[in-house]
DNA sequence: TGACGATACTTGTTCTAACGACTATAAACA
DNA sequence: TGTTTATAGTCGTTAGAACAAGTATCGTCA
């Protein structure tokens, strides 16, 4: 759609790599924003971001436990800077409350609401139906190869206190 | 530090799962945040972001023709709606340039600059070296695999007039 | 016990991303 | 030829990310 006559087919096929880790890189990339557009499609019809889920999703895996920020934060599948606001604005909704801790008053217990609870368990069924619209295609050894393969890439980036959660064991 | 003793010890090792395509895509979405890291770092000492750059280099590989802006949203690895913008902040630095076509003149063609082709070659190096540290530790058979899963993954979600740029062939 | 450094956030600011509404131009059609 | 309809951007606004600097607490050690 007028795209085609924009380019007066001049350039061969189209740009390559300069290595194979280029590649390799922009692959991931773009293979990642494409599946995060559902995500983020199927979160937003529940006000929610993948970051504000993902909160909440170790909030319910502690609950009824307390979770510190700091923890929180560095728990989180992508780093946060901002902590802070982010459940600021999940306290607004109700979703979590936040209690400084008797005995270090630097500290800010996190803990996930009944309403948060309930959210979670309203949005679990399109969450999983996301994650098999994303990968269902793959067979069982591919995705567990792809889920190996990429572990093994970011490997040496994780910093030694971390290679927890998302890591196999 | 202060981490271990904040949780009392009293879950097992972790929260799982749900399910095998979310532990994939939960990966993914670490892998990728790791890897960006790097790659913001080092194009923020050239002043640019990812998407900034990337925008660049397609317009490097189109050089001496200019391309419409709308096309060159089309091809950026991850989709950007603010495309007007994006090339604001670029044609504010004589990066590039912008100018209505005449035959048509609701298209904008874009074209990078002398100046913006210099800044490119000075960041190749420093680019070539990123994506070495981001996956030097792999060897080729792996990236390959690793790409090869990727494009598997993504396949299904790309729009079907777009299968070009980052993939095989 | 009082200064000093380390923790655990908070706040301010700036820059992008995302979404929707809006404008200008061109093509299609009655 | 005037009126839709589609195209190609642009603009306004809001929300989120990133970075720096600031504040309140706490631990440590002379």
């Amino acid at each position: 759609m007028a795209d085609s006559e924009s380019q007066p087919t001049s350039s061969p096929p189209l740009p390559r790599f300069d290595s194979l880790e280029q590649e390799v890189y922009l692959n991931l990339w773009r293979t990642y924003d494409r599946l995060k557009v559902m995500e983020e499609k199927m979160f937003g019809e529940f006000g929610l971001s993948p970051q504000q889920y993902n909160t909440l999703r170790l909030l319910r895996a502690a609950f009824p436990e307390s979770v510190p920020t700091l923890t929180l934060g560095s728990r989180l599948i992508s780093r946060a800077p901002d902590m802070t606001r982010l459940l600021d604005r999940l306290e607004q909704r109700d979703l979590l409350t936040r209690e400084r801790r008797a005995d270090n008053r630097r500290v800010v217990e996190v803990r996930i609401t009944q309403q948060g609870l309930d959210l979670l368990d309203e949005m679990d069924p399109s969450v999983q139906n996301c994650h098999a619209q994303q990968l269902g295609h793959l067979d069982e050894e591919t995705l567990s190869e792809l889920a190996r393969l990429l572990r093994e890439a970011r490997q040496p980036h994780e910093e030694a206190d971390r290679l927890s959660f998302v890591d196999q064991e």
